[in-house]
DNA sequence: CTAACGTACAACCAAATGGTTGTAGATGAG
DNA sequence: CTCATCTACAACCATTTGGTTGTACGTTAG
C-alpha cells in the first residue's frame, strides 16, 4: 500500500485524478513514457485499492479512491502515536520510578 | 523517503527506536533474518534520513528521527490537501460558471 | 464496413530489492 | 594479550520493478 505510494509518478496519477477521473490514454501522454507503462503503474495502484477503473465507452476512466489515501497516511500516523506513547511511557516511569533502567518490555 | 517506509520491517525498525535507540545487533536478533540483511535495512532508512546512527563503544546506536517520519507523512497529507483544493475549485466553477467544461488546467 | 482509437497483455530487458554467506576491522571483556 | 562481540562490506543469487516493443481485441467515428 505504501509501496504504491512510494513511487513519484503513481503519486501523481493519484493526485491527477483525485477531483475528476480521467482515462488511461489521456494520463499516458502526460508522462515521458509509453502507455504500456503507465497502464501497469494504474495496475499497481489499482490492486492497492487506491484507484479504480469504471469502463466509459472504449475509454477506462481512473479516479482515485481518497479513502484509501486516508489509510494510507493513518499507517504513518500510528508511527507518531507510537511515538507519543513512548514519551508518554517513560515520563511516567521518570516519574514514579528512577532506579531501573532494565525493565523488561521490547522483548519480541 | 515513502519507499523506505513500504518495507514492514523497516517500519518495524523505526517504530522500537522511537523512543530509545537499539543497538544493530539487538535489532538483528528480534527479526528471523541475518545481521547483514537488518544492516541494510538499516542503511536504507538511514539514507532516507529516517534513523541516525551513533556509535557508543563498539555498539551503533539506531535512533528513528521522528521530525523525518512526520515530514514523510506529511507528503500523503498533501494528496489529501490537494483533493480538498480540487472539491473546492469544482464547487467554485459550479458556482460562478456553468458553462465551460474545458478549462486549461492540467496541461503538462 | 473500415479505419482509428483505447485498452489488454505477453515477452523481454536492465536495474533495484531483499536476502544470503564470507571475510575483515574495531572495540571491550577477562 | 587474546578472544568474543559488533560492525562493515563485498560477492552472489532470486525476485521484483519499471520500463520497452509488439500483437490482438473491442469500440467508436466517419
Amino acid at each position: 500500500m505504501l509501496h504504491a505510494l512510494a513511487d513519484a509518478t503513481r503519486r501523481d496519477i493519484v493526485r491527477r485524478c483525485l477531483g475528476e477521473a480521467a482515462s488511461v490514454s489521456r494520463l499516458a501522454d502526460v508522462y515521458p513514457m509509453s502507455f504500456a507503462a503507465v497502464q501497469k503503474h494504474v495496475a499497481v495502484l489499482e490492486r492497492a485499492g487506491l484507484v479504480s477503473k469504471e469502463r466509459r465507452g472504449r475509454e477506462q476512466l481512473v479516479r482515485s479512491e481518497i479513502d484509501a489515501v486516508r489509510r494510507a497516511r493513518q499507517a504513518l500516523d500510528q508511527l507518531e502515536a507510537t511515538w507519543r506513547g513512548r514519551i508518554e511511557r517513560m515520563s511516567d516511569l521518570l516519574a514514579e520510578d528512577e532506579g531501573d533502567g532494565t525493565h523488561g518490555r521490547d522483548q519480541h
